[in-house]
RNA sequence: GGUCCCAUCGUCUAGCGGUCUAGGACGCCGGCCUCUCACGCCGGUAACACGGGUUCGAGUCCCGUUGGGACUACCA
């Protein structure tokens, strides 16, 4: 039991939101972790200042706790950590293992397109190999990488990859105004933090025998390597934005519960066996990355709604009036009681796919309404005016609004009448709702109450006297 | 172009040489339930990319073809 313990890491670089790719790239490397005892890692990747901002670190860590991904240590941020890459990149100049290079791009450029023209490969030449360069203010510092044997390692999910060294060149660890290259930092964070396990998408495949050749030549430990597939949009092209909502926050904001989320995240590229459905605590139990798949995936929207609806259909009533208040308060709803938002969502847990669709379908009980065209036409029509009226004293005569006492109201008035529930049903739903579509009747007039149900029956009906004309 | 990776229903996937006339889920299509819409229940639709091997036997192993994708920067 003396194996070492699991650190992975996660390290986005803020250029933007965390989006869906990325998400699940966390998710593994967080439950990887949690399976294992180990530990998980953030680390903030902005070393290219340009393109790095504030707010897209802010909305990544915000995107992180929304979906319960919280890790051990960190965020470390690679842009404070140039001090820790030049020690490391000193003990590769000392070793002869790296050195100075003074190719200008432009030379570089031009050899570069000279190769691909030739048919071969656009590689560096290694000029400045065996020149023993020293430091000066355009030089750039290179690996000196070996130029034959083969760098393979066994990658946890797709196995045995390997290249040849002579397909690989000299990359460049610290650039010529000092800072240093992704490889260089990647590998030195890597180390410095310990991971046993790299978890990433396989863009970064063919990113790995350039890392491996850094750590054999720093004399450190390889890391054990899992490369994820990608996620692709409907077309099967990579996931981008103009494939629509590809930021986590956006899912937040359309109304999904971050499990639902999770869980859809888990599935895509991870089975075990045929259970679509899992709780966090079973996702940390079972995850392994021998059942995770080796192709690529479209994300599915349908599947995600799907499971969205189910978990809307578990939640606890108190739980969801909390996540689902924000929705009603955006859509113009105010002084919301809770007790009122529980009863309203307990009408419409069956029928709604997200929070949204839900504060939508919830609306009537918290404003006034407007009867929409078609079914104000089609229902409130003089035909039924005294039915209705008869129904409303019925209703202001009701001990309670309960919805066992509405049942036999409405059975001994259906009686009374000789008529079929459905008679009455649409147009009391339209009274009541504006909508030709909404929970149940008896559901929602307990929840309205009797004061709101006679306020909206008396409106209508007024409504279907004045369309009689004077 | 070169290198590397990938390939089961429309989609996510199960499958780790025989139990596969290929299973589940989403979607879609029927039906039941019913005060509308949902939920729920029942049923149906639909796939091993192609061609060669290996083997008594291949969705499962090997090779090739085709088709996707990634990488090939002083970006990450």
């Amino acid at each position: 039991m003396n194996k070492k313990q699991v650190v992975t890491r996660f390290p986005p670089s803020p250029t933007g939101t965390l989006h869906i790719g990325g998400a699940r790239t966390a998710l593994f490397n967080w439950l990887f972790a949690l399976h294992h005892n180990g530990k998980f890692v953030l680390r903030i990747e902005d070393t290219d200042r340009a393109r790095s901002s504030k707010e897209a670190i802010d909305s990544i860590i915000e995107s992180m706790k929304w979906l319960g991904l919280d890790w051990d240590e960190g965020p470390y941020f690679q842009s404070q950590r140039a001090e820790i890459y030049n020690e490391f990149i000193e003990r590769l100049l000392s070793s002869k293992k790296a050195y100075y290079c003074n190719c200008s791009p432009d030379e570089l450029e031009r050899k570069r397109i000279e190769a691909k023209e030739r048919g071969l490969k656009p590689k560096y030449d290694g000029k400045c190999r065996e020149l023993g360069l020293g430091k000066s203010p355009d030089a750039v510092i290179r690996l000196k990488s070996p130029l034959s044997g083969t760098t393979r390692f066994k990658d946890l999910v797709k196995g045995v990859i390997s290249i040849e060294n002579e397909q690989l060149d000299d990359l460049i660890l610290q650039r010529s105004d000092g800072s240093v290259t992704y490889h260089m930092a990647v590998v030195t964070d890597d180390i410095k933090s310990g991971i046993t396990h790299v978890i990433r998408g396989d863009d970064h495949i063919n990113n790995t025998p350039r890392q491996i050749l850094i750590y054999n030549a720093l004399g450190e430990p390889i890391p054990q390597y899992a490369h994820l597939p990608m996620i692709l949009g409907p077309d099967k092209s990579p996931l981008s934005k103009r494939h629509g909502a590809t930021s986590v926050l956006a899912y937040k904001e359309m109304g999904f519960l971050p499990h639902a989320l999770v869980n859809s995240l888990a599935r895509l590229g991870w089975a075990y066996g045929d259970q679509e459905k899992f709780t966090v605590q079973e996702l940390i139990e079972l995850f392994s990355l021998d059942h995770v798949g080796k192709s690529s995936g479209i994300f599915n929207m349908e599947k995600l709604l799907d499971l969205n609806a189910k978990y809307i259909r578990e939640a606890d009533d108190g739980n969801l009036a909390e996540l689902l208040i924000p929705f009603l308060t955006n859509l113009g709803c105010s002084n919301l009681s809770r007790e009122k938002v529980k009863g309203a969502l307990r009408t419409l847990k069956a029928r709604s796919k997200t929070l949204l669709e839900m504060a939508q379908g919830a609306l009537f009980f918290f404003k006034e309404i407007d009867y929409e065209k078609q079914a104000d036409e089609r229902f409130l029509i003089p035909e039924v005016l005294e039915i209705l009226k008869d129904l409303l004293l019925d209703l202001k005569g009701a001990p309670s609004f309960a919805q066992e006492q509405l049942e036999n109201i409405f059975s001994i008035f259906l009686e009374r009448h000789q008529i079929k529930l459905g008679k009455v049903a649409q147009p009391l739903r339209v009274a009541l709702t504006g909508k030709t579509v909404s929970p149940g009747i008896f559901e929602i007039m307990e929840v309205m109450g009797q004061e709101m149900v006679i306020k909206r029956l008396s409106n209508a009906i007024s409504h279907i006297k004045s369309k009689k004309g004077p």
